[in-house]
DNA sequence: TATGAATGAGGGTTCATTCAT
DNA sequence: TATGAATGAACCCTCATTCAT
C-alpha cells in the first residue's frame, strides 16, 4: 500500500506480488476451511480447527476474513457459482444436437459436480439451511433464481410446443426437488451404489421428469 | 389396575389425576418448544426461550426432558409419525374410488398436514439436518423408510402394469423430492400465493410425477 | 401434640405409638444415609441417593431433617459419641487389673469400633473437614476435648510419677495423631492385611507411644 | 537451538520473552488460586474466585488450567514436592553430625515448611482428601511412599542396632501419624502459641516419637 | 404425615472475536 | 502482515429446598 516513492515501477511489482501472495493465502484458508466444514458441519467447526487446518495463527483469519459465517458464506457463493455455471440452456439451433440429448448432458454435468464436490455439496445440502440470516436469504435466492430459470425455461417449452400444458410454476419445482434429492441422495450413500453409476441414474431422473411415472 | 379396598380408590384416582397433570405439562411444554424451535430454529433456540414460553422454571424443563437435543429429538418423531400417518397405500379393491382420485386424496392429506403445521415442517425441513447424530439417525431412517415404501408401491404398480416400466428405485426419491420441494416451498411462501391454492398445487404436482413433462 | 381430648389416655398411648414411629423413621432415615454418605462421600451423596435409599419421598426427608448438612451433622455426631464413649480412663483403684492392660484394652475397644464401623470412620477421616462451618466447628472441638482428656491424661499419670517428665502438651496431640492415623490406616486398607490382625496393630502402637523408637 | 542467521535471535527472544511471561503468568494463576483455596476450601472456591483473586479474564483461566481440579491438582503436587523435598536421610557418616541433632533438623524443617505455607498445607490437611479420584491417587500414593521411606529407615535403624526390637510397620505409621497431627495443630493454631515455638514443638514431637510415654 | 412436582440460584466450560506486540 | 494471548458473553445442566395437594 505504501507505493508512492523512489522506484515506483519495482514498488508496483512488490505490491502485486504481495496482493499474489495475499490471495493465494485467501485461497489456502478457504480450502482448508472447505474441508473442515464438509467433514464436522458448520456448528461443529470451530475457528480452531479452521487455522489448525490452515496453518495459520487466530488473528491472521481476522484478516482475511470478517468472521466464520462470512467465511462459510463466500464458501457458500463458491458452490452456487459452479453449480450455476453448469445449468445452461438448451441450444434449439439447427445444427445443435437433439435436445434430450443436451438435457441428459446437463443432467450428468450437475451430478459430476456433485460427486466431485461431495464435500462442499454436503455442507450446501445438509448445513447450509437455519444458520444465519444471510446465508439463508442467500440460499433461498439461489434457489429461487434455479427455479424461475427452469419455469421460464419450461414456458419456453410450451409455447414452442414441445411441452405439453402443464402447471410450469408447480412442474418447475418438482425439478428442483428431484435435482435436489438426487444430490443428497448422492452425498449420503457414501461410497454406495449410486455415485458409482452416476449416468445410468442420471438419465433415469430425466426420463422421469420427462414422462413421470406413466409415460407415454 | 383399579383395585377396590380400604382406599385405594381414591389413590389410584389421584394417582390417575397426577399422570395426567403430568402428561398436560408434559404437552404444555413440548406445544411450546415446537413453537420456539419453529420460530428461531434449532440452533437459536435456548432453554431459556422454551421455559420461558412455557411459563416454568429452568429445573422443571429437565424434570420432563433429558436435555434441549432431547425435547427436540421427541418433536421430530412426532412429527414423523404425523406425516407416516398420513401416507397410506392406494386401495385397489373393485368398489374402491378411481385410483388417481385416491392420489389426489394422498397428496393433498400431506400438503394439508404440512400447511396445518407449518411450524414442525419448518423444523422438518429446515433445521433437522447436521445437528445430532441421534437425530441425523432418525431421519435418515424415515427418508429411507419413505423411500422404500415407494419404491415397493412403484414396483406394485409395475407388476400390475398401472405403471410404465422404469428405474423404481430412482423414480421414487424423484417423488420423495417433488413432495420435499413441495413442502419447502410451502413452508417458506409465508401467506404467499401457494398455501391458498393447496389443492390446486396438489393436483399439479400429482399430474408431474404421473405424467412428467411430456405426458400423454 | 394435639393431646387434650375426651380420651387422654388412648390419645397418650396414639401420640406414644407417633412417636416412636417417627423415631424409627428417623433412625431408618439415618440409616440409610450413613450407609450411602460412606460409600459415595459427602458431596457426591445427594438427598436424591438419600431418599432412595430410604424409600422415601423428597418431601418426607425435610420433615425429619433440616438439610443434607443437618443429617450429616447428625450422623457425625452420632459418631462422635460412640467414639468418646470407648474412651475411659485407666481405673488406678487397688484390685484394678495392670494399667498396661487396662491400655491395651482401651486402645483395642478403638481400634475394633472403627473396624466395625468402617463405613462411620470414613466419613470422620476422609470427609468431614471442610464442609460447614458448623460441622468444622464440631470436629474441632471434639479432638480438642480429646486432646484435652489426653493432656490431662498425661498430666496425672506425671504427676503420680508413672510417666517421666515430658512436653504433655505436644505428647497428648501426638498419641491423638498415632490413632487418627491408625483410624485412617484401617479404614484405608480395604481387606488389607491390619484389619485382619488388629490386636497386634493395637498392641504395637500402644507399644510405641509408650516407649518410642528407642523404647527402654 | 539459539541459531544464528537472518534474524533468528530477534525471533527466539521473542520467543523466550513470550515463554517467560506464560510462566510468569501461570505462576499468578497458581499464586492467586492458592491463596483462595486455602481461604475457602475447595469447594467454596470457584472459578469465578479464582480469576478474581488473578485479576484475569473467564476464559483466560482455561488457557492455562484444563480446569478447577486441574489447577488444585498441580497446587497440590507442588506442595507435595516441596515436602518430599524436605524429608531427607540422616547422614551416618563418620564426621557428620550427631543423629538426634540431625532428626531435630529434619522435624524443624518440616515444621518450618508447613508454618511458612500454611495456606498449602491447609489445603493438604484439610481439603484433599475425597475430592476427586485422581487427587485421591496421588496423596494416598504420597503418604504410602512416606510411610515406606519412614519404613525402611526404621529397618536399618533396626538393624544397625540403633533402635530397638520393634514393628516397623505400625511404627512408621505412628511417626507419620504424630507429623500429620504436628502439621494440622500448626495449621489450626492460627496465631496460637504453637507455631511462635515452632522449635520447641519440633523437639517435644521428635522426643515423644524416640522414647514414647515412659522413656528412659 | 407423606408426597413429588416445581423451583431457580449457581456453576463450570466453550469459543468467536479483539488487540497488543 | 502475522501472531496468539486475552477476553467475556453465553449456555446447558444440577440439585438442595419448598410447597400445594
Amino acid at each position: 500500500m505504501k507505493a508512492s516513492g523512489a522506484m515506483p515501477m519495482e514498488s508496483d511489482g512488490r505490491a502485486e506480488r504481495a496482493t499474489k501472495k495475499r490471495e493465494s493465502r485467501r485461497r489456502a484458508i478457504l480450502g482448508a476451511a472447505r474441508r473442515v466444514f464438509a467433514e464436522k458441519g458448520y456448528h461443529h467447526t470451530h475457528v480452531s480447527d479452521i487455522i489448525e487446518a490452515a496453518g495459520i495463527a487466530r488473528g491472521t483469519f481476522y484478516l482475511y476474513f470478517e468472521s466464520k459465517s462470512a467465511i462459510f458464506l463466500e464458501l457458500l457463493e463458491q458452490l452456487l457459482d459452479e453449480v450455476k455455471a453448469s445449468i445452461v440452456g438448451v441450444d434449439m439451433g439447427a445444427n445443435a444436437p437433439p435436445v434430450p440429448e443436451q438435457l441428459v448432458d446437463r443432467i450428468q454435468r450437475i451430478v459430476h459436480l456433485v460427486v466431485d464436490n461431495r464435500a462442499l455439496t454436503t455442507i450446501l445440502v445438509r448445513e447450509a439451511v437455519g444458520l444465519d440470516a444471510e446465508v439463508d436469504a442467500k440460499l433461498r435466492e439461489f434457489y429461487q433464481s434455479v427455479h424461475l430459470y427452469l419455469r421460464d425455461a419450461l414456458e419456453n417449452g410450451k409455447r414452442m410446443g414441445i411441452l405439453r400444458d402443464l402447471d410450469t410454476e408447480v412442474a418447475a419445482f418438482c425439478i428442483l426437488g428431484t435435482i435436489k434429492q438426487l444430490m443428497e441422495q448422492l452425498v449420503m450413500d457414501e461410497g454406495g451404489g449410486l455415485a458409482d453409476d452416476v449416468d445410468r441414474v442420471a438419465l433415469a431422473v430425466l426420463d422421469f421428469n420427462l414422462r413421470g411415472l406413466l409415460g407415454r
